[in-house]
DNA sequence: TGACCATATGCGCATAGGCTCATATAGTCG
DNA sequence: CGACTATATGAGCCTATGCGCATATGGTCA
């Protein structure tokens, strides 16, 4: 059993990856088109800084890929799993939101997956 | 979309309880069966102390529940789809590790679906 | 009741992690 | 080259969180 420890340790830091609300943001406003970094510190009304760690974090984790074209560096989801288990959870949480509020809709579209699917 | 932030901050704390290796690892202690938290403790080599604190984090978050019998406390998965979620994630961190140990094979059987799948 | 189990919790420590300021790096354009 | 834009990063602050020790709480049994 002491040998899998390594293996709950690194499912932990994939869950951690996504225990964050900046980093489920981001993650919501890239998962359908590659944004730059300019662009999703618009998005989120956040700062260069703090968007920037994220998505070097985001990116070492191999969540997330970048393309440099010019000055600029492109980030887009490189795990589209991780896409999948995040509408999973919304839709979940939706359900249970929607007991008191009438938010489900806004949920429902949260996270889709990129193309493929006719809303 | 201002007012989807409570969202995310839901989303993140549901992912955070699944974001800790013990929790993960009494997650998979308990995905079959209810246990007390001796048995857990005894199963995990931790202190009662700590367990103690993890369970009730996860019942307070909605992802445990628990049933009193005298002396002892049983706890059980309350959460299925977390349960699920979670072997998705292995099931994908077993197909990286992959790639250097052959560790798949105790991957795959890690928190299986209760019943119902024939292993 | 008192001794003994099983579980929970207050407290304090140590570390992890998110945030910001300032600055570094790197690319573009004139 | 110098000015400007875009992104990354070092340093420090502050809060959150995991851990253990001791102890509290609540139940059983003689």
């Amino acid at each position: 059993m002491d040998e899998l420890d390594p293996v709950f340790d690194a499912v932990a830091a994939y869950f951690s990856v996504l225990s964050e609300p900046t980093r489920l943001r981001i993650m919501h406003a890239i998962c359908e088109t590659e944004k730059t970094v300019t662009q999703i510190v618009d998005e989120l009304g956040a700062t260069q800084t703090n968007v920037s760690r994220h998505l070097s974090l985001m990116h070492k984790a191999e969540v997330l890929s970048r393309r440099k074209d010019g000055n600029q560096v492109y980030y887009r989801v490189a795990d589209a799993s991780m896409v999948e288990i995040c509408r999973t959870v919304c839709n979940r949480i939706a359900g249970s939101m929607d007991e008191k509020k009438p938010l489900r809709r806004e949920l429902l579209r949260l996270l889709p997956t990129p193309k493929k699917r006719v809303a």
